[in-house]
DNA sequence: TGCTTACCACTTTTT
DNA sequence: GTGGTAAGCA
């Protein structure tokens, strides 16, 4: 509900400016858009001169004044679409901003180059400039995976223990100095001696170096090189100075100190920069996010327009008053007042459960009570603070039934034949691409191994090429085993003949012959196991959506870059997925499993970063609450297995936190009386301590967990009635197109046949796991 | 060479 | 409980 939808505003220029009296396209429909926005929105809508800094509380309607920004600065012919620099954060915003301008302004859109990822416009600048940058244009951006083989090499070739300086770690500071806009030679001793006793720069120089030679750079780099350009290149920088004449940047608080120069020096021409952020919902100080760029805003950009957007149209005054009262608590703020005009709505429920299965099993049956009261399934989600507690809620959820998606986890394009396939073709496409080679050398297994491996290395480095092409020189020698020097000789001639077929079929056709030629598809189909079916159907799919770009380059791009998973929507589905995650998302209905001390405030929060961290999880606490518009359940249960031993914990102390009014306890120990009590006298028992023995010590266990024995721990719990077979379940529609004796395939559990149907339910016969129930959704027709 | 076994560290969060 | 790596064996 948007209440100020129904109100009627007078538009500032609601007629003045016809199409008609426009010269040239785009076509535009009058500007109404203005006419649903509140005044501060407007304002900022139509502030188009100048710095602006918007502070944007959470579901204050910050995309739409942002969106209707862009389309005005259009329509108004203030600017080119393609002289609009706007940058977002996550591929979805980009996405999202994208296709709501279009909705505003129609096909104009399709001419906005600039509106993208700060990783994806800085790609698309690099790929001009790359020389500037000791690149070719044609260039890799590797991923995390590549970087860590990489660095591990280096790690090696200086004989030190990986155990105790290892690559992740390196990989980690590397990409925090890239953050900070650090060169190798920008660091100093503190900064070097953060890793191997001082050889912290040396090895981050190698790094570089490796890459520059690879012709590739990571995600870090295409900022940073970016940066470098800009600030060595007069010239260049000139030229986007001059293009861009107006800059706007969603999520504000998210950006670090590479983007934030960056941002800088394109803006200081024009100064005509529109940032939006929320200074409560900076939650990416892990990956170098600085708050204070926020705060430094008016410092950086003298005489700038601040507009506040504290109207929430999202939520109901208690959830609002929940995430109000508890980021009260952090005191580092700008401070906003939230207000809405929705009406009241339920009080924020926390729930205590038992342990973690229950937990899951009780989001399931109030999901199934949503779902029976009409609520859509794809308005609920489940945010947890780590992607391990996904596991779950995934069990419970095929268990009864219920249809969900994952969001995050792994992704397509991270699972090992995708990148085998990637990596074939970036062999193709690059042939100087060590990492890529290394990967596929001997995949499938052709018996090269370790040793061949090595002497290819020692003459590539002697040589000086890149491996793939020292290779065919090695083979061509007497300097390899007769076997091995063939099987080299062999797979080069391939890449030859593939690189010439490159020219003529499309790129997806070009995957397909050379998963069939190399021999991997064979693997995989003498595999003959679930796993491998369903990797076949991987690469396939890899094919059909390569159809979709012009050149192999714009592809592999496309894949580094734009690693988004959010699997097309086929059908309702409960999403799962973690608070980072939900960020700039909202749901009907929210549940925020796992608020426990350890979980969430998580453990690594607590024990390292100090006060800092904390507010950053308690940011994060705030925008996982802000997620939800109508009813928001919190759970925390008293037990919980991680690394497979069980411990007991207490509830988050931000549950403690939130403002008692709009709150509401409950606790459903289930699993029956005696289990209760059985567990009342074990001796890791986290309630042992209440009993009376020992009354003392429940007086160090903090308010939450005392309010939490208040309200229903310690008298004997009223809902002890086991969970009952789900009762949606009969009412789901069953699937027509499978029928009993049909042979079908399930991504986890493999091929199996159908032996009966109860409404979306299947029980099949699996060939390996043998009989499950399963959702039909989650079968293809074999 | 390649496969099996044993041990290990590990769980934030993302472009 | 998992997945990745190192050592040992066929």
């Amino acid at each position: 509900m948007f209440p100020n939808c129904s109100r009627v505003n007078q538009p500032p220029f609601s007629s003045s400016a016809s199409p008609s009296s426009l010269g040239a396209p785009p076509p535009v429909e009058a500007p109404n858009w203005v006419a649903n926005l509140n005044p501060p929105q407007r304002d900022a809508v139509l502030t188009s001169e100048g710095p602006v800094l918007m502070l944007a509380g959470a579901g204050t309607g910050k995309t739409a004044a942002l969106t209707a920004r862009l389309a005005n600065l259009v329509h108004e012919r203030k600017a080119w679409p393609s002289e609009i620099l706007c940058v977002t954060f996550t591929n979805r915003a980009a996405r999202e901003m994208r296709e709501r301008v279009g909705t505003l302004i129609g096909p104009a859109v399709e001419g906005m180059p600039w509106l993208g990822t700060f990783h994806s416009i800085c790609a698309r600048m690099l790929r001009r400039h790359a020389e500037l940058a000791g690149l070719e244009s044609n260039y890799t951006i590797i991923d995390m995976d590549d970087q860590q083989r990489l660095l591990k090499q280096l790690i090696a070739e200086r004989e030190l223990d990986e155990k105790r300086w290892p690559a992740r770690q390196l990989a980690g500071l590397i990409d925090r100095w890239k953050n900070r806009g650090l060169n190798p030679e920008d660091l100093d001793a503190a900064e070097n001696e953060s890793y191997a006793n001082g050889r912290g720069q040396e090895l981050y120089a190698a790094y570089q170096a490796r890459l520059k030679a690879l012709n590739a750079c990571d995600f870090g780099d295409l900022l940073l090189h970016m940066l470098n350009i800009f600030r060595r290149n007069r010239d260049v920088l000139e030229q986007y100075q001059q293009r861009f004449k107006y800059v706007m940047v969603d999520e504000y608080q998210d950006t670090n100190a590479v983007q934030y120069l960056w941002l800088r020096l394109i803006a200081q021409a024009r100064k005509n920069i529109c940032v939006v952020g929320d200074d409560d919902q900076s939650i990416y100080s892990w990956r170098g996010a600085e708050v204070a760029n926020i705060l430094r805003f008016e410092k950086d950009f003298p005489g700038a327009k601040v507009i506040r957007l504290e109207q929430n149209y999202r939520s109901t005054p208690q959830i609002l008053a929940a995430a109000s009262g508890l980021i009260a608590e952090n005191s580092e703020r700008l401070g906003k007042t939230l207000w809405t005009e929705r009406h009241a709505g339920d009080p924020v429920r926390v729930v205590g459960v038992w342990d973690a299965p229950e937990e899951a099993r009780r989001v399931g049956e109030d999901i199934e009570r949503l779902e029976r009261e009409g609520a859509p399934l794809d308005q609920i989600a489940i945010l947890v603070r780590a992607q391990y507690q996904t596991r779950e809620f995934e069990d419970r959820f095929i268990q009864i039934g219920l249809n969900y998606r994952i969001v995050g986890g792994f992704r397509f394009y991270e699972r090992a034949e995708i990148r085998d396939a990637l990596a074939y073709l970036r062999v193709i496409a690059q042939p100087s691409d060590d990492l890529a080679f290394e990967r596929i050398y001997n995949q499938p297994k052709r018996g090269l191994g370790a040793k061949t491996l090595e002497k290819m290395h020692q003459h590539a480095r002697k040589t000086g090429m890149p491996l793939a092409a020292a290779s065919l020189q090695l083979a061509d020698s007497d300097e390899l085993p007769k076997r091995a020097g063939g099987t080299i000789a062999a797979l080069m001639r391939d890449f030859l003949r593939w690189r010439e077929e490159a020219d003529n079929l499309s790129s997806a056709e070009l995957l397909r012959q050379v998963l069939e030629e190399s021999g991997y598809n064979a693997m995989l189909q003498a595999e003959r196991s679930a796993e491998a079916a369903g990797r076949l159907e991987n690469l396939s799919e890899l094919a059909r959506a390569m159809e979709d770009y012009e050149s192999l380059t714009d592809f592999l791009e496309h894949v580094s870059l734009v690693m988004d998973n959010d699997a097309r929507d086929d059908g309702e589905k409960i999403t799962i997925m973690t608070m980072h995650a939900a960020k700039g998302l909202e749901f009907e209905h929210v549940f925020l499993p796992g608020w426990e001390e350890g979980v969430f405030p998580s453990q690594r929060s607590l024990d390292e970063g100090g006060l800092a961290s904390l507010e950053e999880e308690r940011r994060l606490a705030y925008v996982a609450i802000t997620r939800a518009r109508r009813r928001c359940t919190i759970l925390h249960a008293a037990n919980r297995r991680i690394y497979g031993q069980w411990t007991s914990s207490i509830p988050s102390r931000f549950i403690e936190e939130l403002p008692e009014d709009h709150i509401e306890q409950e606790t459903t120990m289930s699993g029956g009386a005696s289990l209760w009590r059985a567990n009342w006298s074990d001796q890791d028992d986290p309630f042992a301590h209440v009993s009376s023995s020992r009354p003392e010590r429940s007086q160090q266990r903090g308010p939450g967990w005392q309010r939490a024995l208040a309200t229903g721990y310690q008298t004997t719990p009223k809902k002890l009635k086991e969970p009952t077979r789900s009762a949606a379940s009969f009412a789901a529609k069953a699937r027509k197109d499978v029928a009993i004796g049909d042979r079908v395939f399930h991504e986890k559990f493999g091929y199996g046949e159908v032996q009966a149907q109860e409404g979306n339910k299947l029980e099949i016969a699996f060939e390996t796991t043998g009989v499950k129930r399963v959702i039909d959704s989650f079968v293809k027709k074999a």
